[in-house]
DNA sequence: CCCATCTCAGTTTGACTGATATAC
DNA sequence: CGTATATCAGTCCAACTGAGATGG
């Protein structure tokens, strides 16, 4: 399945080594977009029979999770840190598969509320089985493992965890 | 900058405990998509004024490699771990940018080489030169983390690691 | 008037599928 | 013949930019 018999990203880093420097960041980095990679689509056909993306699942998700039901897009812009126009985006996927309802905000006209359908609501409970039967895709690491690791990516993404 | 006064990783991972369950995997796997977008597009504004993305800049210092100077894009493709369609596309950028020669293998006429130009070496040069500036885009975290974090991330990419 | 929220049109990027030409 | 290599046409997704509409 490989095709290859040696790690490529360790041999480009024993490659950095030799011809420039310290590898360690290189390394690093080009792991990152691998496993993301490898995580990303794995998730992805995970919740595919369903007929979303792993991104759609998590405005769903979000949505749930929310007190009222409903959130301004704005908001789910924020938690999920994507770009206004990607949210208005996914919104409009969500509805036409009739899986989110799309309301005007009575209080703030400005906004628009996005709520979960019951079909939203089934969606949702089926993709999230199929997602944590697979672990989420890092079912390779141990649960200690898994946050190591992530106590270790927080420093990386800085700008979003706030220090007061 | 951040918006919120919390984070919102964090956040979702308390919800999914109270909600669904364990959510250490639930975590990790969100950091990584949120790391390697934050990661990711460092390194492609590190890149950009030379006119080329970290993608292609991959693709460059894996030319500058190679020990004839030149590879065919199958092997490219295999050592980038990206499809062949995307690495015909890329070395038709390096191409029109005359950062990439493309020349028909002489020993098997089904290859097609691609080699760098002397323009390819000057701004893969400057290029390197941006990218050890902002550390990858991981120097929030110190070397020895930096190693812990590449040694965790690797049992996630399983298929690229070949045990013998 | 200014600002916030959302939408729209259009660009860029890379991943992918399926089909095809060429060469071994 | 079948296989390997590369390309082409076209789809899909998401990020983004810039411009606008609407409302507070």
């Amino acid at each position: 399945m490989a095709g290859l018999d040696f790690d490529p990203i360790e041999r480009a880093g024993e490659l950095w080594e030799d011809r420039i420097g310290p590898a360690d960041a290189m390394r690093l980095a080009t792991s990152l977009m691998r496993v993301q990679q490898l995580v990303s689509s794995e998730l992805d056909a995970a919740v595919r029979p369903f007929g979303i993306t792993f991104a759609r699942y998590e405005v769903l998700r979000l949505l749930s999770f929310s007190q009222r039901g409903s959130l301004p897009l704005s908001i789910i812009g924020e938690r999920l840190m994507v770009h206004p126009t990607s949210v208005t985006n996914a919104i409009d996927r969500l509805v036409a598969q009739d899986l989110v309802d799309r309301t005007t905000d009575p209080n703030d006209r400005r906004r628009v509320l996005a709520s979960l359908t019951p079909e939203g609501r089934r969606v949702l409970e089926r993709a999230t089985e199929a997602i944590t039967a697979i672990d989420f895709a890092v079912g390779a690491l141990s649960p200690e493992d898994q946050r190591a690791t992530y106590q270790l990516l927080r420093a990386l993404r800085g700008v979003d965890v706030p220090t007061p």
